[in-house]
DNA sequence: AAGACGAAAGTGGTTGA
DNA sequence: TCAACAACTTTCGTCTT
């Protein structure tokens, strides 16, 4: 298939040749789906180079976790103690005893301060972790870094991990700002799991003032669309006809992800930058069956005749 | 040979008693 | 806490191009 986009960069799989290579946006990286090389041109921060399907797989080959952390509040804070003596036991001068008073008041302040700059700094390096894997924009970041404060706050991380928290907080902030990214892709990089993310998610939701506004199969369109080399032109079909599907209410308490998948298989037959369903399944992470399901129930319902052909 | 299709059984999450 | 439930996945045989 010859490529019409040709300012892309054509690049060449160097262990097999293969020209046909996916971007995953996701991840900020350039695999070859023949040989599952990683031409990666940003060579610090891939992924893991393995896979794994189930959690204990996960667990069993992932190397990485969390620094050990052998600095512990107690090892690092002195005391100012409450005897109004100095050191070679002289009574102080009141003006002395007033400052001291002071300098202890500072003193407590600035524990309780450090203990949340501490878990701070920690989020942060979790962050910075997570977000190289999933190649977030610095927005997005700093948002997930404030939505973290705020669960903090709230003391919403006291018995949760922190990287689970930083997790819910990475994904609450990607919903916010309509860059979708699922629990999945998120958790995939946790020791924690999709489960306890999700969890501190939920809890994230009601126990702060975050507000996420309901997902839409339209905001996973334009990363789809780009992982397929789509044209604009289709990308917007796709979207479009999601426009129609969502004013029919045929969208609710389906998988998003499956509905964009469905649009732009419908957008690519129709403008003949066909793509199978098996690659657009691919690229929103559902199945064929989803793709065909949704897309055969978008067609019925919009009217859209059947059998699509290219032209 | 690859893609599309659909049936059937299985899975994980939600809801409501 | 349990069962019912809807949506999605897995698997597989068949049809179409």
């Amino acid at each position: 298939m010859s490529n019409n986009r040709s300012k892309r960069k054509t690049l060449v799989c160097d262990r097999c040749g293969n020209t046909r290579l996916i971007h995953d946006y996701a991840r900020g990286e350039i695999i070859c789906p023949v040989c599952g090389n990683v031409i990666s041109e940003r060579a610090i921060d891939r992924g893991p180079e393995w896979r794994a399907f189930t959690p204990e797989e996960r667990e069993k080959r992932s190397r990485i976790g969390m620094p050990l952390d052998r600095i512990t509040p107690e090892s690092l804070s002195t005391e100012i103690d409450w005897k109004s003596k100095d050191a070679a036991g002289r009574e102080l001068s009141l003006k002395r005893k007033i400052e001291m008073l002071r300098l202890r008041k500072w003193h407590l302040r600035t524990r309780i301060q450090s203990s949340i700059e501490r878990n701070l700094a920690q989020a942060a390096i979790e962050l910075e972790r997570l977000s190289s894997h999933l190649g977030l924009p610095k927005v997005i970041k700093d948002r997930a870094l404030e939505i973290y404060r705020i669960a903090l706050e709230t003391g919403l991380v006291r018995g949760r991990s922190i990287e689970s928290v930083m997790a819910a907080a990475i994904y609450a902030a990607c919903r916010e700002r309509r860059l979708p990214r699922t629990l999945d892709e998120i958790s995939r990089y946790t020791r924690a799991g999709r489960k306890d993310v999700a969890r501190c998610y939920r809890l994230l939701i009601r126990e702060t003032p975050v507000k996420v506004p309901l997902p839409n199969a339209i905001d996973f369109v334009p990363r789809i669309g780009e992982t397929l080399k789509l044209s604009t032109r289709t990308i917007r079909e796709a979207i479009n006809i999601l426009r129609e599907a969502q004013k029919l209410g045929i969208t609710a308490g389906k998988d998003p992800a499956g509905l964009a998948a469905a649009a732009i298989y419908i957008a690519s037959l129709r403008s003949g930058e066909v793509r199978t369903q098996k690659e657009v399944a691919q690229a929103a992470q559902v199945t064929e069956v989803t793709v065909r399901n949704r897309y055969k129930e978008l067609a019925k319902k919009l009217k859209i005749p059947l059998p699509l052909r290219q032209g």
